[in-house]
DNA sequence: AATGAATGAGGGTTCATTCAT
DNA sequence: TATGAATGAACCCTCATTCAT
């Protein structure tokens, strides 16, 4: 279903990959909208993985698990669908929020958290903000150049984020450019 | 068209909603491959604004337009649709890139190129990155909250990348933390 | 089927004649093409009459047999459907050879064969030019005049084969002056 | 149009091939029926050609003028048509038996009153069925094996045709068994 | 519980035909 | 006289959905 589109997943397509016959699908599921709904309950993410108490650390391993998870479940053309589908199934954008989005915020925002906690960061640090950038970013680049990701993409985003472009003193001496 | 996916809109909606007979659209495009990726064609984007010399009031001013643009245009429906069928069509994602995404990105960058001239950045800053970061949080915000953004998004978003998270030496005093 | 041209035949029409929808002929067969060449599959011919010993009776048993099935299956109309499409569905026509043509050959062929054996017709008579001429004057009158033939037809086209037009000697009789 | 039925000629294609626009060909025919009708008219046939005196001899010329007449026009895939289209369009074959049909058959006829007037057959030989043989045969060997002929398929036609399969006396020596 | 068979509705596309010029 | 542009109708085909078993 993820790689066609709402109407390009048609049910006999979708009973066929289960093994069983079309009605059986309308047994469990009242309509194509239904089941697509809780298809989408199939996409649970992975559990946070143990904060390492370094804040980059943490955050490059969560990059690299966005990376990994939206590869393996052709996550992009899926988002695609939901977003070309908001207008007419709102639910769906809404079911994936609830399950990917947001979990997936949650736990990047804990190592923002336990970073403030430790005192690395300021208590009020744009948390927020930089959760944005730093999943917008995967988003971005697979907007521009598709799936390929440079090996050092989680790190070259990480630095950028946590060091700002503009060097208050001294250059940190992390920052790469990109190329392409 | 940018509502409903590819199979979700229909020649004959284009044409009820262009007010003529399905045929006509015929007579101009060979078939609806063609219409969309001509339709396409019409987003060009706005010439690039004056910069104001100062990189933040132009990285602002970009972020702004990008929201209003893809306001107007439906442009997330339209991105979710391009991303959907990259598989089957890929040619109207490219065509979405040679269009709107690199423009976009040059745009941005020459606010940096010229920031950079004026020694505001190091020469070696990581640009690429950093447009990444902007224009992803747009699409991250509206994949978690949909299209209502905070006024203040923009100022919020470039003070966050220009500084960084990781306060050098003392806070700037700008950022703030969002709300979600 | 038969009536209409390959073009002219729809998929609408014959559902409805089937009394079933549309869909349901899908069920069976891919494709339109599919459908009239399984069609053409039904055409089978009548097992071949059992030889009378007489050359002139299995003959006029054949032509009769062969105005029956091509009155009975519309076989002219169908015929001229295949000859009008061979350029673009050339199988069609091979499938009707294969089914039709070259079945209803071998029979006549055999009727010959069996003559050839009783001594009644030199080793080397033209057989294939006899059945030429002999199913080919079905063609040629069914071209001229439509479907209605004389009732004697049969009759004087095999005496007039076997004895051809110029007497060799003395008349034998049989020949009879056909009234267009 | 003789190359694709009715159906699958269009006028668009017409006008086109008559570079005119469409809605001129609707100024001189008021509809596409009445279009392809006039387009018959204009398979005149050849004048017939000076009888030579020797009945074989004018029947092979026959024979041979026919198959190149069908071979240059595209005379089986048309006949195919017209016969495909008579349930709908009787007024089509109608017309093709007035222009064509009827004219060949004249023509073949004319050869053979003048052997009868010069004593070469008999005042009753049946001469009608003999017509039908001679072009029946190109009709039947169209159909079983295509545009292909022999070189001397009209030669040996004629001859089987005149002398019959069942020799009276002793073969004439002309007979000649055809392959395929 | 499960399914093979059926279908109404609709999609893209083409065609003969007609306006408006 | 000639045509570019437009279209209603129809065609092939697919899909979500439902019977009948």
């Amino acid at each position: 279903m993820t790689q066609r589109g709402y109407k390009g997943t048609s049910m006999e397509a979708i009973a066929a990959e289960a093994g069983v016959g079309k009605p059986t699908l309308y047994l469990r599921y009242k309509s194509k909208e239904e089941l697509l709904t809780a298809a989408l309950g199939l996409l649970h993410m992975a559990d946070a993985p143990a904060l390492t108490g370094d804040l980059r650390e943490d955050l490059i391993i969560q990059l690299r698990e966005m990376r990994v998870w939206y590869t393996r479940l052709s996550g992009m053309p899926m988002v695609g669908l939901l977003l070309a589908e908001e207008g007419e199934r709102p639910e769906l954008l809404a079911e994936f929020r609830r399950l990917v989005v947001r979990p997936r915020r949650a736990q990047i925002r804990t190592a923002f958290d336990a970073a403030i906690e430790r005192g690395e960061l300021p208590a009020d640090a744009a948390v927020d903000g930089a959760v944005e950038m730093l999943v917008g970013a995967y988003y971005a680049h697979y907007l521009a150049h598709g799936s390929r990701f440079p090996r050092n993409w989680p790190e070259a985003e990480v630095d950028l984020l946590l060091a700002g472009l503009r060097p208050a003193a001294k250059d940190t001496g992390r920052k790469r450019r990109k190329s392409a």
